[in-house]
DNA sequence: AATTTTAAATTAAACGTTTACGTAAACGAT
DNA sequence: ATCGTTTACGTAAACGTTTAATTTAAAATT
């Protein structure tokens, strides 16, 4: 049995309040009467019992972060830059992955609550979020990370996708391309929209109509991506191809190798992340490259801010991180 | 605030034990008496305090697990995989992230400790750790995952990696190839021995000498692929290269296409994992497949049963989970 | 010398559960 | 009628902390 803040006061011979505000630094306390505390700490080998600690404190310094998936390269660079940043703030982290399925979400959730955590990271699914007001206590700083509910007004940190899709197709435009596929993920999503906006808006301000056979939306697997290849070849004369996140991009080479179409000569690709396997692919991918580590800390240090009251409360804030595009081969120059 | 058990049995106008007892089902209670405390937690939206709970009953449900790095395709799939076996049984997980460096390690240890975790998954770093044996609880059931710590016995699921390395130098032995170059993570490591293992039995069975320089140590980074590539082409005349993990081949396929050296023809290349990207690189890579997930639930599933004792205390239990190899075009047949 | 102030440490009450133990009522058997 | 037994539930003591309220001792003031 781990040892007890009363075994060490026995030890040091003093009170459990004196060992309490020695461990907290939260009074003054004598130097010798420390020194035999901390001797009795040293020689029993004593650990706080941070259970007891919350339970008294109210405070459990653990922060839910949800996820769609850990798996992803995007969501676990994003988890780990939470991690670092919370592990050097004294907090850690309890993991959970939605799997993009609001009953699962909602099952964390009720973990999330049961466990006190005194704050909530996380990346929503699709569809209604009210719930979450009555979910957690009105107390619990909750951040959005990487999308945000579209029915509910709460802090987020995203990256600027309406932005770098309008930078990317623009692009395009510019390089003499007019019909852009893009493949996106699920209708509903904060992100997803943000992609629309962006390529709505490249496309009216460059005074080009577009199909809406173009764009397609689907899941973040290779097979959706495969698929909705498939779709937009077929039934466009698409000369570029954009998309959402890695695992389509690689179910689309999949399809267009498989269908021996070059890259870049009869279609230009244009992908998402940083991935290092980009710069080994066939071509070598050009990319949009989402700072994701950055994300989460900087999701986590708006956490701490708000859990440390830094921060304004009746404010929404939002943060939106800019994107660069890494030029590679895989791009042709139509003019 | 939160609704208390107490709350509740106010509102039931029963007491907080007979409350305890329904949730728990621990001990008879009548169809009516339960009927009115359900309805009182339904109508008080009572969710119990986990932190409570634990103080009281002396087992958190939590599970450290620790890992090199979560950004890791493998790890982040082996964690995956712990994730949801835990979950499904009504545990959680920590996470904490070593780097491969001892500091890190003990102190997210300490972080557990602190927690009072019910089990610890970790994959340890180089060097000792017989330190493990003083830091927690003897009675805390401890797994390791991937790698085992190599001056401490302990319950473990890892790959095979003497296995699998046989196979593929064995394959790539009998392909023609007799200069087969392996750049393989840092020395001290289980997983580093097993794989040494695997490869010079391979290289003896096939009455083969071989020369050390053909085998490089290193990070799990692409720069020491890149870097232990550079070596073994510089220094040796290998027909074929092997590598432990993926970043490396990034790093090595960087490498080789600066320096024009065509794959396969003039080297063959064989990877870990079947990390998607793979099949689109140029070219497709040969693999070993390592059952990531299967690894994660393996090892979840081994610690579950320690925690309900289904498991004899006194005996080693020890997975090795087989890989199989995936055939690809980076491997050229020289007879 | 008596009183007030200050400093340093102690006492004890929470925090929200679980659970060993206790008790009251109902029932059968003698 | 009395006495165990059983059934169904209640009481209260933990679990290991933090912290407000209090005490004690020493120092400063009158």
């Amino acid at each position: 049995m781990p040892s007890t803040i009363k075994d060490v006061s026995i030890a040091a011979g003093v009170s459990i309040a004196t060992v309490s505000h020695v461990i907290n630094q939260t009074r003054y306390v004598t130097d010798d009467v420390k020194a035999k505390v901390y001797a009795a700490m040293e020689k029993l080998d004593y650990n706080p019992n941070s259970i007891a600690r919350s339970l008294r404190s109210q405070q459990t310094k653990t922060i839910g972060v949800m996820v769609p998936s850990i798996r992803s390269l995007f969501y676990s660079r994003v988890t780990d830059g939470i991690e670092e940043t919370m592990r050097e703030n004294g907090y850690h982290i309890i993991l959970a992955n939605s799997h993009d399925d609001r009953d699962r979400e909602m099952d964390a959730l009720r973990t999330f609550k049961s466990l006190r955590i005194d704050g909530l990271m996380m990346c929503p699914s699709v569809g209604e979020h009210t719930y979450l007001k009555n979910m957690l206590p009105a107390s619990t700083p909750v951040v959005f990370i990487d999308r945000y509910p579209l029915d509910y007004e709460g802090d987020h940190v995203v990256i600027d996708l309406s932005g770098s899709t309008y930078d990317v197709i623009n692009l395009l435009i510019k390089k003499g391309h007019q019909k852009i596929g893009m493949i996106t993920g699920y209708k509903g999503l904060s992100s997803t929209k943000a992609r629309f906006e962006g390529y709505q808006a490249a496309y009216q301000d460059n005074g080009l109509p577009y199909d809406e056979e173009l764009i397609q939306s689907g899941a973040y697997t290779s097979d959706a991506g495969y698929e909705n290849t498939k779709k937009i070849i077929e039934n466009t004369d698409a000369t570029a191809l954009f998309y959402a996140d890695d695992p389509m991009v690689i179910g689309s080479l999949l399809y267009l190798h498989e269908k021996k179409i070059r890259i870049p000569d009869q279609i230009s690709i244009v992908s998402c992340n940083d991935y290092e396997w980009t710069r080994i692919s066939n071509p070598p991918l050009t990319i949009v490259k989402k700072p994701s580590y950055q994300l989460g800390i900087k999701a986590a240090e708006l956490m701490l801010d708000k859990i440390e009251k830094r921060v304004e409360k009746d404010k929404i804030h939002k943060f939106c991180l800019s994107t660069t595009i890494v030029m590679r081969s895989s791009v042709k120059d139509l003019i």
